[in-house]
Formats: structure tokens, sequence, C-alpha cells
DNA sequence: GCCAGATTTGACAACGCTGTCAATTTGACT
DNA sequence: AGTCAAATTGACAGCGTTGTCAAATCTGGC
């Protein structure tokens, strides 16, 4: 038989009412009895019945992550954190990939907001930076989080401090004496790639270093864009010691066109990546590459959205760390002639 | 304001519920009030609201997809399959990870179905072949799908023929010359595992070769697992000349350990692996693998599942077809000493 | 014109939860 | 102890729909 939350408030030795604000986090409830609430929705396994509280109060509890495959991988871990968040405030999620259009996407915003009468959107690269789909949902009202986007779409949400996480992994390339460090930027859509390439430049600036422009060579996060960016720098009449690819994927392809033409990593040149997607431990060098909480990132933005729908105006921008990870693919530069 | 049933009955100048039997097409109502139900429908504009029906009536357009992380992309891709087909037969889908641990699921699956009256359930390995789960849903008489089951936990979902799959693979490294092919077996939990040893002792057997239990070794699906059995199988005092990985990741890190070990691939030794995911393209050499129609298989899964939501007894088992990737890693057999 | 039986219709109580508002308890100060 | 305001809790009435079951209305045969 199904558990009802008149189930739970017997247990309890609460009135319904109370396991009601308990379970939405409601004000004005003693700790005590908060705690005897949660035990006896544990001890029953209670869950609240979507239909009955959206028909009760005004909200859906459903709240929209919106997405556009940037990788399948940052996005299931994005995934899971926003999951958790849900969970653990018994929202739920509904998923919806979006074909990154511009005006398309402003469409199908309006159908999911207006007719699930969703609560709120998580937004995911690279859609944080759509400027339709931002402004429609100004427009409409609803809250929404966003996971690193930029700076002016960013309200509520949460972002890692990229540009202190890139001069920080410059500086480690600086320190192995290179000298020459080459750039693979990212797809020019995502926020990420504008974060990365400035950091980059700062770096340099930072470091005595120069800006040379043949160095900064175009990239779209994929793995081929990254082998083909490579092959170009390989070419070049004074080519680099170090490659710093905006992300892991054009980090390996990176590799791969390096190895096949008879030089070696670290050796020959360095490189390193961005976002230690599982492939950064299973290529040969293992990749050096920069770590970011992504599931915590996607729970924090979650919660944060949570928050704002409760509460209009409270939800925030959290910043989280971000975290080097040294391995075998960067070393020393090769001693000059 | 939202127009309500009520307002519809008013103005048809009938009950509210002559006014949900129209919109249900239930019987037993004459063709004039019926008529006068909807032209009253159409002038208000009216549709009903979901939560009212799913509180009231019993369906809730939800169904679920179980799974325990085998890897973020198989998942992904499936998840995109299964959100294809709820979103073209106006469902909702709820993600439920699950630790897949026997009685624990066993206890989630009843909160989540009862709790949340599921319509029905998607599984995907290895939850598919979790026979606490199984049971339990046959036991809620709840219509389930599975993606890639064993036999005997199918009634409803779409399998691939991994066996042929597996025949194909083996009788490609044969026509090679390979006479001694190793096989690093997957997760024990995973139904796709057994089939896969299955398929190589079959293959082996069509091709008129001995079966060796030295050239058989564990591993788990994981990345590090094929790395360690790799180097356990090049330590042979007569060492295969091919490998076939029972996954890609496994076959990766096969690839990293032999490379390590100063051997080439495909010169000394082959390696081939299962599923075709991203990291078979970004390693090197490029791996040779079978491709399955993931997020085809998702989609399909799911629309079966529909079927036997709307119609029970009509739901089916499909059978897609996969497809053998010809890529770097494999190549004839080294000359004999 | 009347009656039994079939057909059509309607009244009303769920469904499981939250909002409102009033009742009770707590705690800080006399 | 006694007071009053603040914090906490609970009773109860909906939310918009469908299920149940009884009431009203139609049939056709006499």
């Amino acid at each position: 038989m199904r558990v009802r939350i008149e189930d739970v408030a017997k247990v309890a030795g609460v009135s319904m009412k109370t396991v009601s604000r308990v379970l939405n986090q409601e004000p004005n409830v003693s700790e005590r009895t908060r705690k005897r609430v949660q035990t006896a929705v544990e001890k029953l396994n209670y869950r609240p019945l979507p239909s009955a509280r959206m028909l009760a109060g005004r909200r859906s509890y459903l709240v929209a992550m919106l997405f556009d495959n940037p990788s399948n991988n940052y996005l299931m871990e994005v995934e899971m954190g926003v999951l958790d968040a849900c969970k653990s405030q018994h929202y739920h999620l509904m998923l919806s990939p979006m074909t990154y259009e511009g005006s398309v996407a402003a469409a199908e915003i309006e159908s999911l907001v207006v007719q699930l009468q969703l609560d709120g959107v998580v937004l995911t690269p690279p859609i944080t930076d759509d400027p339709a789909v931002v402004a429609r949902l100004k427009e409409l009202d609803i809250p929404y989080a966003s996971v690193s986007a930029k700076e002016e779409n960013r309200k509520i949400g949460v972002v890692v401090d990229e540009h202190g996480a890139v001069c920080a992994m410059m500086a480690h390339l600086v320190e192995q004496g290179h000298r020459r460090i080459a750039h693979i930027k990212g797809h020019p859509a995502h926020g990420a790639s504008a974060w990365r390439l400035a950091g980059y430049r700062d770096a340099l600036e930072r470091a005595g270093l120069p800006y040379d422009p043949t160095l900064v060579v175009d990239g779209e996060f994929s793995y081929d864009s990254g082998y083909a960016a490579t092959l170009g720098l390989l070419g070049l009449a004074s080519r680099p010691t170090a490659i710093f690819a905006a992300n892991d994927d054009m980090a390996a392809g990176a590799i791969c066109a390096i190895s096949e033409q008879g030089l070696s990593v670290p050796g020959d040149i360095s490189v390193c990546g961005f976002d230690d997607t599982p492939i950064a431990r299973q290529i040969h060098p293992a990749l050096t590459t920069v770590r970011q909480p992504t599931r915590e990132m996607g729970r924090l933005a979650a919660l944060e959205l949570l928050t704002e729908i409760r509460n209009p105006g409270s939800g925030a921008t959290i910043n989280v760390p971000y975290a080097l990870q040294l391995r075998r693919s960067t070393g020393p530069a090769p001693a000059k002639d």
C-alpha cells in the first residue's frame, strides 16, 4: 500500500502539516521535530506524490535541465549532481535536450515552462550563454541557475575560477622551463573557451613571455579538432615545446598527432588539457589537466536554484575549487639548441 | 483564470462527470450530449490539468529509468533514446540511480514504483539481471522493459545479437591468421560478460582452435582491469597474438600495457574491444570494436514499454543489428618463428 | 398506458497534498 | 509566578479531476 503523509505523521507523532513543512524545508520547525519527521520519512521510505503536491500547492516541484550535448561525460556528471540535489529536496528532474539554434530553442522553452508549469531551470553550457534562451527565461520570470555561465548571464549558479586554473597550469609549464607554449582554443560558442584563452594570455604576461598569435590555433573541443590543430602547430618553423589545449579531448588528439609524427610526449612536447574527463587517465601518457568537481557543480547549481525558488532573491553564485592534476604528459622543456 | 471542468459542465448544461466521460472517451454518453460537451470544450478552450487527472485517476504518465552507472557514455546514450521515446508519447521520464546491491535495490524499487505510481520502468544493465529487482517488479505487476537483458529476464525490451557479434569479431581475427587469441572477461554481474565469453568459446570451436583457459582472464570492464589483465597475459610463456577484450575500456588498457612493454599494436599483438565508445577512436591505434546502436536501443525499449502500458500483453523484444568497426588495432598475426 | 430492463446522467466522495489561520507552546522579561 | 510576543504546531478546507453508485430517463413488449 502507498505510504501517505498521514502515515508519516502518525509515526512521527505530529500533524500532516508539520511533515509537509519538513519536506518543503519551510521555516518554523524545531530541530527536534524535524529530526523525528525525517526519521519517520526514511523508515517508511516515503515520497510525496507529485501530482498531489502540484494540485494542492501552486508549484509543480519540477525543474528541468536544459542541455545540448557538450560531452556525454560532462553532462552525465552534472546530471547526477542535479539529481542528487533534487532528490534531497523531493523535487523532480525533467531532462530536455535542445538543439542549440537560438530561435528554435526559445519556442521549446516556452512549451516546457508553460505546459509543465516548471518551477525552475538548470542551464548547462553552452546553453548558459544562449542569449535567446536567457532572455526568454527572464521574460517568463522563471528562476534559472547556470553551470559555468559567463559573467553577464549568471545571477544564480556555480562557477569555477577557470582563469585562476589556467594561470596555475601555465605557471606549471613555465616552471618546467617552457617558453613557447601553444594554445588550442575551444569551441567559440562556449564561454569557457574565452576564459581559457584569457587565462592563457594573462599567464604569459605574468611570466614575462611574449604573446605569439601563431601559437594560438582554433579548435572546437573535439578530439579531431585537437588533432588537426596540433598538426598545424608541428608544421611551424619554430614549434612550441608545450601545448595547452582547452579541453582533454583536444589534448588527447594533440598527443596522438605528436606521437604519429615520431615525437615524444613529454620528451619533445608537453601537453596539458582541461576538465579531467576519464580519457585523461586512459591515454598514454596520462594527461596533465585541471579537475573541476563536475558532479558537485551540478548539485550546487540545483541547490541554489531550489533555494531561489523557495525564497526568491536568495539564490547565489557559488565558486567551487579546481585542482591541478599533474600527470605524465608534461615535463621539463627539452634543452635548447 | 484557469478553465475547469466545472465551467465546461455549466456551459454545456451537464454534470462534471459527463464532461469527464466525454473527455475520456468513455461509453454510455448519448451522441447529442457528447456534441454539446465538445462544443463547450472548444468554446472555452479547455484542457484537463494533468496533475489532477493523475491524482484522481490511476495513471501517472511517468516511467522511470533504473541504472547503476556502467559507463557514463553508454548511459547517456540510452537515456537520450528513452527520452526520445517518452517525448513522442507525452510521457515523462524519471531518472533513478541505484546502488546495485540486491536487497537495497529492491527497497528502492518499492518506493519508486509505489510512491510515484510509475506506469512502467526501463531497466539498463546490469540491473536488468538483478534477480531481486526483476522479481519485485513482477510481484508489483509493473510493466518493465529491459535493454540487453539475459534471456530469462527479458519479456519486453531490446537486445543485440551479442553472440553473433563476438563470433564475427573472432572470425575477423582468425582470418588475419591469429591462432592464440586471449579474452579478457567483463564484470561478472553483467549478463554481457557471459555472452561475450560464450561467443568467444563458440567462435574458437567453430574455427577449430583449442580452448586454452590460461588465455582467458578476469576483468571488470574498467580500464585498469584491462591493463592489469594484459600484463598477466604478456607474462605468459607463450603469449597470445591477439586479445579480445569484453569492452573498449579494457581494450584501451590492454593497448596501453602492450605499448609500455615495448610491443606494438597491431604489429605484435592485435587488440579488439566491444561497444564502440568514443574512446575507441581516441586512442592510438584506433580500436577495432563492435558497435551497438545504443541510443536507438534506449528508444526502442521505451517504445515497447509504452506499448505494453497502453495495451498489456502487446510489448515485445526487439533485436537490433550490430556492426563491426574495423580499425587499426587489429592486423595480421606476426609470422611464426 | 404500464412495467422491467437497459441506458444515460448526476451527486458526491475520494485522491494526497499544501495554504490558511487559529491554537498551543516556548522563552524572555517583569 | 505572571505577562506578552514569538515560535511552533495542528485542524481543516480546498486544489481539479475521476470512480462509485444511485437516480433519472429511455426502450420495447404487453
